[in-house]
RNA sequence: GCCGGUGUAGCUCAGGGGUAGAGCGCAUCCUUGGUAAGGAUGAGGUCAUGAGUUCAAUUCCCAUCACCGGCUCCA
């Protein structure tokens, strides 16, 4: 019998059934057959949607069939390979630590992992390289990766003499006829595949990082040492990837915070308190300026709340009965049994705004809009440069709507955040609908009714906009779904930052109504969204993203301008209150200090514009213009602003 | 909170059982400059904190704290 396969291309051609991905690769060229790492087949009579299984390269092919044959530079091919290389770690482990107990060791976007258990052996970075010296030992060995099926009373009963009691918990949950092994050398585990043929393309090897983590990421169970590592089919391709490793690190916001005297921290101030330097702070102000000419458009009402609330507010909210054990904890007054908490959000003062007068189905939506401060207790271990804080500011709204009102209220919320987004050049964004956990919804409040609506509701309303979303279950804050906008910063971690959340839980503690129509109570709708997130992520993931390079109108100083002598300091005096004038963030920089010098330092702390004057400039009433480190050669300082602020208000990356 | 790593001057880091170094920054002076580091002099440190071993600890051991990488968590 002969099958068809069809190529990417369109081509197709026949093979014998059976035929194998590596057979197929070999039958074009013996490169290919080389460099193939896998293939993903798709059978022609497959209904399902999607790019089809990938397979091993010695899995016979069945049917008539579309298929790739995937390399280094497919995702999926790099997918197999760091997953190969989990497996060929733990070969290096159990010959280097015998009786070593085996987690789970998956395939990451950049590289694998392995759980262990190690027994009391503590394993440090010094261990490390002697893993890596015995993977590339057992890679040179080309050792074949055998798949074979077991029962899984044989299964269980392997893993059960090997003393291997994790296996056995996985194998348990497997259903009998399924259950595989892969063989590499020495070692077996219970694996689903596919592999790579063998270890022999496997060249360079990295281990990067030991880590504790929870046995099934549950807190309460055994903490394993997960070992993180990467592997490359060529040595140059590690080095590539580590010189990355170096530049995504000089991108680090904590790093470009220090540099750029945007914001530090105080151990006597506290963990997880930023402080706001000056320059920080301008840059801080423009953000804020930026959403407010926003909010006017979009109808919201400015509101300011203050930074504590009774603890009576939490308790209605269902916050305090939720997180009052984990937070900051009560404030006591001289009065006896008074207790005010530090806010940990918005909603709940935003309530009682809407509480303060009756409301009339004619006055809604209302928006209240306020850039407030919050005080979340995060555990220690969590805090991160600005990205996770114990204080930060939101970008904060709650929406009061009708229900006939949610979906167009929920819709113009995503055009403000696409819009905030867009504004800011972010593009590989991620639009998550995080939803409840079906299997342990008492971690929520709420009726299911309630729940399913505003569930229903936000994939309504992101479908509608066309947003490319993807589900997880279990990300919901515990009063309502959400729509997370999430950005990765330079090492790949991604952050939530924009979030639209629909709530009918709060309207209901707070009681709150509206007169409709027809004379009877409603209840409204709230939806709680916040474009930025808060200013402390937003701003850390900008500066990742822009390498401190912000946006010419963003920058907290705009232009430093140089006089080459001080003989040239009035000169330029005059010249920074022109610019000053014009709204532009200018300052002199007349140092005793060389004009190499004093480029070099504002040059570092990412200053965009700066404009040098001297004896040619001040005759002819000229500056002298450099931007983002490039000569733009010399101009009227009429020019000069009215390409400034031309360039301001296309918001163009150039000037 | 948990696992591993790190902690030396304001910053970046070197050193090492006999009480400490560099570069940058800072101060003063010289220099008055043309697109990413001009020169000289000087002041800065309980070597994170606390116990322990030792004749002697910044160095070795332990604990604590903070930071870094993960895990769990994230209203």
């Amino acid at each position: 019998m002969m099958i068809d396969i069809r190529f990417p291309d369109g081509s197709v051609r026949s093979f014998e059934e059976g035929v194998t991905g590596y057979q197929i690769a070999e039958s074009i060229s013996p490169r290919l057959a080389a460099d193939v790492l896998a293939v993903s087949v798709k059978a022609d009579d497959d209904a399902a949607v999607g790019k089809g299984n990938v397979i091993g390269l010695d899995t016979p092919i069945v049917k008539n069939s579309s298929i790739r044959l995937l390399k280094w530079d497919d995702p999926e091919g790099k997918h197999v390979f760091w997953h190969s290389s989990a497996h060929l770690m733990a070969q290096a482990l159990e010959a280097l630590y015998p009786g070593v107990k085996f987690g789970i060791g998956p395939a990451l976007e950049n590289g694998f992992y392995y759980d262990v258990d190690l027994g009391d052996k503590v394993l440090s970075d010094n261990d490390l390289p002697a893993i890596e010296k015995k993977m590339l030992e057992f890679a040179h060995s080309r050792e074949a990766f055998q798949c074979t099926h077991v029962a899984k009373a044989d299964a269980l009963k392997y893993f059960n003499e090997k003393g291997d009691e994790y296996k056995v918990e996985l194998i348990d949950e497997l259903e009998d006829g399924k259950i595989t092994f892969y063989q590499n050398g020495s070692f077996t585990d219970l694996c689903r595949g596919p592999h790579l043929r063998d270890t022999s393309m496997i060249k360079a090897v990295k281990l990067t990082a030991i880590a504790g983590a929870y046995w099934r990421g549950d807190e309460k169970r055994q903490q394993l040492t997960r070992i993180y590592g990467i592997t490359f089919p060529k040595k140059s391709l590690l080095d590539e990837y580590l010189v990355m490793l170096e530049e995504a690190k000089k991108r680090d916001h904590r790093k470009l915070g220090k540099e750029m005297e945007l914001f530090t921290f105080s151990s006597r101030v506290g963990l997880g308190l930023p402080l706001w330097l000056p320059r920080g702070s301008v840059m801080r102000l423009q953000l804020e300026n930026f959403l407010r000419r926003k909010l006017d458009e979009y109808g919201y009402l400015p509101v300011v709340t203050p930074h504590i609330g009774s603890k009576q507010l939490y308790v209605t909210s269902g916050h305090y009965a939720k997180y009052g054990k984990d937070s900051f904890q009560p404030i006591h007054t001289p009065q006896e049994g008074e207790e005010y908490m530090l806010k940990p959000m918005n909603c709940p003062h935003h309530c009682e705004i809407y509480r303060s007068a009756p409301r009339s189905y004619r006055d809604l939506p209302l928006r209240f809009a306020e850039f407030g401060t919050v005080y979340r207790y995060e555990q220690s271990g969590e805090l991160h440069g600005l990205t996770r804080v114990r204080c930060f500011t939101q970008d904060d709204a709650h929406l009061f709507v009708r229900p006939d009102q949610l979906k167009e209220e929920f819709e113009k919320v995503i055009d403000l955040i696409l819009y905030v987004f867009g504004s800011f050049k972010f593009q590989n964004f991620t639009a998550q609908v995080s939803l409840r956990d079906p299997e342990h919804k008492e971690k929520y409040i709420g009726s299911d009714e309630n729940w399913d609506r505003a569930e229903r509701g936000i994939i309504e309303a992101a479908a509608e906009k066309g947003l490319q979303t993807v589900v997880e279950y279990g990300e919901a804050a515990f009063y309502g779904p959400k729509l997370d906008f999430m950005v990765k910063d330079a090492l790949g971690r991604k952050w939530q930052l924009g979030t639209v959340q629909v709530d009918y839980n709060l309207p209901e503690r707070f009681q709150l109504e509206y007169t409709d129509k027809d004379g009877s109570k409603k209840r409204p709708v709230m939806i709680h969204r916040a474009p930025f997130g808060s200013i402390e992520r937003f701003t850390a993931v900008l500066l990742e993203h822009t390498a401190g390079h912000l946006p010419l109108w963003l920058a907290p100083d705009q232009v430093k301008v140089l006089p080459v002598s001080e003989k040239y300091a009035d000169y330029a005096k005059k010249v920074c209150d022109l610019m000053k004038k014009s709204d532009i963030r200018s300052s002199v920089d007349d140092r005793n200090e060389t004009l190499g010098k004093r480029i070099r330092e504002i040059s570092l702390l990412r200053v965009p514009l700066l404009v040098i004057v001297g004896e040619k400039e001040m005759a002819e009433g000229t500056v002298s213009v450099r931007y983002e480190g490039v000569d733009q050669g010399s101009m009227k300082v009429e020019d000069f602003i009215a390409r400034f602020t031309a360039s301001v208000a296309s918001n163009s990356a150039s000037f």
